[in-house]
DNA sequence: CAAATTTTTTAGACTCGTCTAAATTTTTCT
DNA sequence: AGAAAAATTTAGACGAGTCTAAAAAATTTG
């Protein structure tokens, strides 16, 4: 089956919305994701329903079908693979590589997406942390992460990834040193606003927000 | 400016087609390049016109501005560096490759083209033995390369790059070993059809149509 | 040179993905 | 429950890129 670039986005999208939930997702959640409208949305639901890849019935939200599914996972799967092309091979901050993997993430061609993971040497994260499908779909766990507010005092700890991967929150952690394998220990939690004094490798203390640190993932060392 | 897949496509074989001729590039030529009909090129050709990519009088044909010529190197830069990264990366063959890149050429991201170029060493070809242009749309000259079939006996040769750039042509020179940068021996010529006997430097005879040694680009060792 | 042929453009239509405005259905609230 | 609000779908339109069929211009030929 040959998608269009759209189309692909779209599943892409109902396949983040749904995580978690079990509801169908709905058609404002997508317009919204996608910065598009709702009558869009509802068009493109209707197309894709007639392709099978979702399960689509008016007014009440939508789902992925088995083979949509497979589909957003390829998709990602691609994506995040090269996020981990530009960082690795080209340089890019982790910063830099989103908006060129919404591009890259669309080329057609199992032999480059499969020869590209093997020239990576078969990574299992992404350069946020989040964990790349292999080619059947299926993902690495990441093992035992949490979100760095739910760390206590003492706690020694190892950066694994994001939750927000907005470039103005990624340039803020790599100014700070803040990046993936990087080490901490908790020094204090402030109960009033939950804020946190962190100390890395280096000794330097860092404070901080509750903001950032919700955004955060990290396991014990 | 923000230009769409298609555009860059019909400028890039506006470019091709108007490679040496000093008269404007037909509308029907376009047309068969790009496999779509006369009146689309028509179409396109206004568009490009408003958008003074090229210039354009009816039933004059048709011809690239600066700016439009511009675009064109810029895309068959990015068309022949992704070609040598499949080609030296991810180990695709060369007669695999055309198809990939006709897709990764359209990736726009300034920085993503400079690092590739960067991450490859500054190729000046492609596997095809076509120059790379540089970011300034500057070639490096492919030095005094002729075609085969204009070689004469007792010639020793290097193998610069080819013509006919087709799978099946390639195909078949990878199955008798002729790759770039090969070196041969002109054994004997027939005249009467001018098909050619070379020996290979494992001492291997083979004999070439003219049709074959047409496409093939030599230098003298 | 005038007729025949070829090339090119125009006219009108179609698909894809999008939009706004209006209608309809569902949900929330009093 | 009934009204109000919110969510969703429908109707109708548009631009990009394509097509077929027909008209117009340019070129070739007798
Ligand atoms: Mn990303
Ligand atoms: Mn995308
Ligand atoms: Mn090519
Ligand atoms: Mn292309």
């Amino acid at each position: 089956m040959k998608l269009t670039y759209t189309e692909e986005n779209y599943l892409k999208a109902i396949y983040y919305l749904s995580e978690g939930k079990s509801e169908g997702v709905s058609t404002n959640s997508i317009a919204e994701r996608l910065q598009t409208k709702a009558s869009s949305v509802t068009d493109m639901l209707r197309k894709l329903s007639d392709k099978k890849l979702v399960n689509y019935e008016k007014y009440q939200g939508v789902a992925l079908t088995r083979e949509g599914k497979k589909i957003a996972l390829s998709t990602i799967r691609k994506h995040r693979l090269w996020e981990v092309f530009l960082v690795e091979k080209l340089q890019f901050g982790w910063d830099e590589v989103h908006e060129v993997a919404e591009q890259l993430e669309h080329i057609q061609s199992t032999k480059l997406i499969d020869s590209l993971d093997e020239f990576l040497d078969y990574p299992e994260f992404d350069p946020h942390g989040d964990p790349i499908p292999d080619k059947n779909g299926k993902f690495a766990k990441r093992e035992e992460s949490f979100e760095l507010n739910n760390a206590v005092e003492g706690d020694k700890l190892l950066i694994t990834g994001v939750n927000d991967t907005s470039s103005s929150f990624l340039v803020f952690l790599q100014q700070q040193g803040l990046t993936l394998g990087v080490g901490l220990r908790i020094c204090e939690i402030f109960s009033f606003d939950r804020s946190m004094v962190i100390e890395l490798k280096d000794k330097r203390k860092i404070t901080l927000s509750n903001l950032v640190t919700r955004n955060i993932l990290v396991k014990h060392k």
